[in-house]
DNA sequence: ATTGTGGCCTGCCCGC
DNA sequence: TGCGGGCAGGCCACAA
């Protein structure tokens, strides 16, 4: 479940090689390489650039080297890894274990470090050039006035266009569950009918949510995530937590105080 | 255009 | 003790 916070973590880590040069790309699976490019494509367009940039928008980590930019996304059992050493070392819903063969992409770099992602399911990817046009503002410096607009019109459940990386980039599951519970909303509410003070107040709440989350290390440090479980009870208020899919995602929220 | 659904991918956990 | 089924969710293709 690398979310937002999981992606700032690898960024940070990524920071590590800017200023190293590439001497060769690893792409041992065929399927990490997307947009139509593959391995070979990979190493022509960046062995023996410098990497002189680590970004991040969404959950989507950037490095530039001068040539095309390439974009790490971790699906959500992927880790980065920099000389050996992991942002994360247990990623929940990852492996238990460290396994070489869930290493999908790697760069090595010259002197030797190497930076890499561990993947046990496959859901990442790698991609050179990418368009992050469709992406939404980034849910960590979200603006009000852009949260309106995520949330106008919308006639679909708020957890659904808070998930929807086209309207604002960044949040996944955990994430989401933990705002709307502490913001005292509904996930099922339409997206739209939220009042001024709502959109507010989840605003905030996101803001706020994601410094806290972020000191104490990452989306499974919720207030509400060991609540997340069939006979879990709301840590607010006590009432049993209600379980529903919505946006696609199992969802956990209390149906006394989130309306 | 918007919203919803299913599939990808595989480690892990539970029940038998 | 081994095995099979279900589950986890980021992302994308596709359908309504």
């Amino acid at each position: 479940m690398p979310e937002i916070l999981e992606a700032d973590a690898y960024r940070r880590l990524a920071e590590g090689v800017v200023g190293r040069t590439v001497v060769a790309v690893e792409a041992p699976d065929p399927l990490y390489p997307r947009g139509g490019v593959d391995a070979g494509g990979l190493a022509d367009a960046l062995v023996g650039r410098r990497i002189t940039a680590a970004r991040r928008h969404g959950k989507v980590v950037l490095l530039d080297s001068g040539g095309p930019t390439l974009a790490l996304r971790f699906g959500m059992t992927g880790r980065l890894l920099v000389d050996g050493r992991a942002a994360i070392e247990y990623l929940e819903w990852g492996g238990r274990r460290s396994d070489p063969s869930w290493v999908r992409f790697g760069l090595v770099f010259r002197g030797g470090g190497r930076l890499w992602i561990d993947d046990p399911r496959r859901l990442g990817s790698v991609e050179l050039a990418p368009d992050l046009s469709g992406l939404g503002p980034d849910a960590w410096s979200l603006r009000l006035d852009e949260l309106r607009g995520a949330l106008a019109g919308g006639g679909g459940p708020l957890k659904a266009r808070l998930l929807d990386q086209g309207r604002v980039a960044g949040l996944g599951n955990l994430l989401v569950d933990e705002v709307a519970w502490r913001s005292g909303l509904s996930p099922l509410r339409p997206a739209g009918s939220l009042a001024d003070d709502e959109v507010r107040r989840l605003h905030r709440t996101i803001r706020r949510t994601l410094d806290q989350m972020d000191r104490r290390g990452g989306s499974h440090t919720g207030d509400l995530f060991d609540h997340r479980r069939a006979g879990g009870t709301c840590p607010k208020d006590g009432a049993p937590l209600r379980r529903d899919t919505v946006g696609g995602r199992t969802s956990w929220w209390c149906p006394e105080h989130q309306s």
